[in-house]
DNA sequence: GGTAGTTACGTACACCGTACGTAGTGCGGT
DNA sequence: ACCGCACTACGTACGGTGTACGTAACTACC
């Protein structure tokens, strides 16, 4: 009689519909939808419960009743889009499989550039996390690994996938979000930059700045690491 | 006439003592401090720039004289925990240097929980920030390797310290966060876990979950993943 | 048919970041 | 020596946030 979680029960543990009263105006996804369509269009920090509630067109209380906390709706976000992965039968090639499912997952932060900032703890329990996490598994099921190595290789591309495209997602941010001058802000952030090399502090920073490595691939940047991660998990 | 930066500017590019008025009260490093000992007590989302402030003894306006934004509140902070890194003279073994290093910002990390938050986007261009990066390069001076991959290497690794101690520390804090009872948190949340994997649509995962592996060894897993980085690093 | 549990939602509170205006202070130029 | 101005200090105020709480309407079960 003590307690009852009161607060931190996880949202996918609580029944979308509960039998008694008049039945709900939205849906789960009726809801994560709305967050989504506004994150990504005015950014996450953006997004508010007053701001879901009008998308939807009922009063902010009435979110809470879906809702309990904010944070859960984040959890119902990263579900949401977690529900656009493509899920091909494993080719046999592991490594390949792995890589594109990377992908999959890297043009989706493109997509929703929200989603770094919310994976930042880990990557929860939700509906749709599990299946990617049973998919990512079965890529692996001609592998002899035990489980938790399985699932470590797992954690770690995700990770590098998170850390990875976040930088990207926040590099393009910081070059668009100067409509009055781009060139004059550049020059600023790495005029800066030059005054600390040119202090003579940083002699390796300054050579490797100097010799010019010419325009980056990112790309092949981002599947170089990849393969780095998969290639160590072969060969253990 | 028409712009000057307004705000967008680096705060490391603006002197921290301007010539003409009566002398600031406070330095930058006071200020981080302050802002430090508050996050670390109350946690980042505690951390206002009212209680900053008050913790200096000055009112709210006044520390908009030395930090024209919070975003930069935070990169003195940062700055601040990285000017706690000792750099001992490279070895000649770079994999050990670098994995001390690591070892290194996984005890800051976990000193400062709320440091792998605001890492999230990339590690700027603080003086230490700078300072760790030189020193990490000097680690890899005897290293055959462009100046591009030894900086894609440095960024890696430390994508994989931050976001493995980000899953650390959201683990502690998910099971510390509950005083009325810890077993009951953790019942209602691996029970729902249980009731999912138990409807068959996660048969790998299931399988994976009853083979009991004992406890895990947190950091075998920390230094079993850095060493796949700076193997693979090293085979390239 | 009563009633208990749900939904809906307006109001209110505490707190946030910070724009702006004013008063005081001490250095630079004359 | 002194003036003027750039700087510091800071109170007030605005628009926003998450969400606790109370109330009214509704519906599915006993």
């Amino acid at each position: 009689m003590v307690g009852r979680p009161a607060v931190p029960e996880v949202i996918w543990a609580r029944p979308e519909r509960a039998g008694r009263g008049p039945k709900p105006a939205f849906s789960r996804a009726d809801i994560a939808a709305a967050a989504v369509r506004i994150a990504d269009a005015e950014g996450l920090d953006a997004l508010s419960m007053r701001k879901v509630a009008a998308e939807l067109g009922c009063g902010t209380m009435s979110l809470y009743n879906y809702v309990p906390r904010k944070e859960d709706l984040h959890e119902l976000m990263l579900d949401a889009v977690s529900a656009g992965y493509e899920y091909p039968d494993p080719s046999g090639d592991w490594r390949a499989d792995l890589l594109a499912l990377a992908h999959q997952a890297r043009g989706m932060m493109h997509r929703h550039t929200w989603v770094p900032r919310l994976m930042s703890p880990v990557y929860g329990f939700s509906p749709n996390a599990l299946r990617y996490l049973e998919y990512a598994l079965s890529c692996l099921d001609g592998v002899d690994a035990r489980f938790g190595e399985k699932m470590e290789l797992i954690a770690m591309l995700n990770g590098v996938v998170t850390t990875y495209t976040a930088n990207e997602i926040a590099t393009a941010e910081r070059s668009r979000s100067l409509p009055w001058s781009e060139e004059q802000e550049q020059a600023a952030r790495t005029g800066y930059l030059i005054s600390q090399i040119m202090t003579g502090k940083y002699p390796r920073m300054a050579a490797g700045f100097a010799e010019d490595p010419g325009p980056i691939d990112l790309d092949a940047v981002f599947d170089r690491a990849l393969a780095r991660v998969l290639d160590s998990f072969a060969s253990a």
